[in-house]
DNA sequence: ATCCAGTTTCGAATCGATTCGAGAGGTCAA
DNA sequence: TTGACCTCTCGAATCGATTCGAAACTGGAT
């Protein structure tokens, strides 16, 4: 049906090869018949067959974005993801295909043995997660997105959220704030150990407790009975709380809901920071002071990482993104009372 | 570096020809030799070089997903219809290639005319869509997810969004209400004239007039700022107003924020009903009444239809499904007050 | 006119798989 | 024993492109 080099060929009164150099720029091809065969190619809208292409030059100008399912098909914080990583593939001449693993890991091993695509993106990798000594097999250009215990010597990206849980509580800290509760991802997300909830918490927890400062932590799921509890929870946990900590996007509006609920204001009675991208925390009713996770630049250095490897450059780097603090609406001064009594 | 057809044949001992026969099973091989060549596969991890096949076949087991950019990377709306059609796709046996489209239609020509897909998936088809008879004139077993002015004659899906208007209208209209408002999308939607938000806005406004009901719309951002201006301003159009119907996410909290912010009760004082999906709607504090728009069907629709033409079908047909009305906590009958005034 | 160097183009092999026509081997009946 | 007929397997052509070695042509020098 689509026209081949051969057609192209015919139509510019030339053989093939030359018309693949014309395509390729591997040599020399006089002005004239450079024209003749792209006038030819523009008339017959001919297009390279990219498996024919890929059989002789190992290369196909894609790459994998593995997704972990395990989500469900709600999640809302990825698709910032998704469209950087796909806009920075797009900028550096790849195209993206998108795996699910929901089959366990054979559709990743099928499309790289498959020479389908020139290199894997893992997201969302855990901190023991099958699908990275899969990879590490393949030996196949791949880049991890996400920390996991083992590496095996390939590079990842990540957020350095244990920083971005210290930040929150440095700045809480500063504004004279003595009893913070944290509250986190679902406890789903605790239960599996995922290293970005798991160092967030830690992070913020350890750098109170260094300051002697009171606090507590919970799991929430984010439901609006759950944050209810979760909120509460926290309120009887730590005498005289008059600041929170929330890494968990889906409860932090209602957070405030309840605090308002609880006839608390905020930020003059309580104090509220946030571990979110910058234009969630922007969008609320009250824009929230926030630690900030480059969504974006994760994406980017990952496929920049990936296209490298691609083109055979073999430094495996590691590279963790520090988040920085944006003051907005919801951190204030700790109210005088709590300070005298703190 | 992958071994090929020939290293499973000398393996097992066999020719080429026998190896390709094994896995596609277009020819009797007896069980001795089958056994042989699968251990041979097993022990190579042997899987067919994808291009190497496409030249063949013609097929390849992929199908594309476009993307278009407009929405910027932030839009939350998406990432459901990606997954339902990334699953859906996958059940079918296909991978998904995801494109976006801001280096104008380029990708998806050199996808389709490089044989790199069997098909093409276009999603949020706009009203007079340049990709449209774009794909159109590639002839290539196409689905479009939305309503454009011409089809040019390829088989799409949609949702009956007017009907969805309709629905939430009438749902009031049956509760006493007679001061309606609408609230939509952002103004650069009804801008572009995208088709689902204006047939929302006049199946909604049509009825409403109809029964003789006072009404009026407006667009709105999103933003808290907006949403305020949005409310205030519907109330200040319609004399007694005591319902609004939301077909903006990102506002819905937003509204009902407001409601609450000038001193009235939903649904005891105005009635809120929303156009969102049903997830969206359970999650928020107060469970809104929603006519839901069953994105998941839609996602799985669209990928069969596609793969039917994929798989030579040629039945061009257009879906078009109707959302659901769920009534939850933001609905309820008019104020006598209002009523009597009515 | 002949030869040489340099430029430009061509022919043929090759990549990894699919698929058709035909050959090899076996069984059974005449 | 031979021929007919299956069943199973093989060899070779083919898909669309890339790439190497060599041929053809150009122009300038002798």
């Amino acid at each position: 049906m689509a026209s081949t080099i051969v057609d192209v060929a015919n139509l510019a009164g030339v053989s093939r090869s030359t018309v693949s150099y014309v395509l390729s720029g591997a040599r020399p091809i006089s002005p004239e018949t450079r024209r003749r065969v792209e006038r030819a190619i523009e008339e017959l809208q001919y297009r390279p067959h990219a498996g024919a292409r890929s059989i002789r030059s190992g290369r196909n100008g894609v790459i994998a974005m593995a997704l972990p399912m395990v989500h469900g098909p709600h999640n809302q914080v990825q698709m910032p993801y998704v469209w950087s990583a796909l806009t920075a593939a797009q900028d550096l001449g790849f195209k993206m295909l998108m795996l699910t693993d929901d089959d366990g890991e054979s559709a990743i091993r099928d499309s790289v043995v498959g020479s389908q695509v020139d290199g894997v993106m893992l997201m969302e990798v855990q901190r023991r997660d099958p699908r990275v000594p899969l990879l590490a097999s393949l030996k196949c250009p791949a880049v991890l997105v996400g920390t996991p215990d083992d590496s095996a010597r390939m590079p990842y990206v990540d957020f350095d959220t244990a920083l971005a849980g210290r930040l929150c509580a440095e700045h809480l800290l500063e504004l004279g704030h003595r009893g913070i509760g944290y509250l986190g991802q679902s406890p789903a997300t605790f239960k599996r150990d995922v290293a970005y909830a798991v160092h967030a918490r830690d992070g913020a927890l350890s750098t109170l407790r260094a300051a002697r400062a009171r606090s507590a932590w919970t799991a929430c799921d984010g439901q609006p009975g759950d944050v209810v509890r979760a909120v509460d929870q926290l309120m009887a946990k730590v005498r005289n709380l008059t600041a929170l900590i929330v890494y968990n996007e889906r409860a932090l509006p209602l957070v405030v809901d309840r605090l308002t609920g609880l006839g608390l204001r905020v930020p003059e009675d309580v104090s509220v920071v946030a571990v979110c991208p910058d234009d969630e925390a922007e969008r609320l009713r009250l824009p929230s002071t926030s630690a900030s996770l480059p969504v974006e630049e994760l994406a980017r250095t990952a496929v920049r990482l990936l296209a490298g490897q691609v083109n055979g450059e073999t430094s495996a780097s590691v590279t963790i993104l520090p988040p920085t603090l944006k003051i907005r609406d919801t951190t204030a001064p700790a109210p005088a009372a709590a300070r005298d009594r703190g």
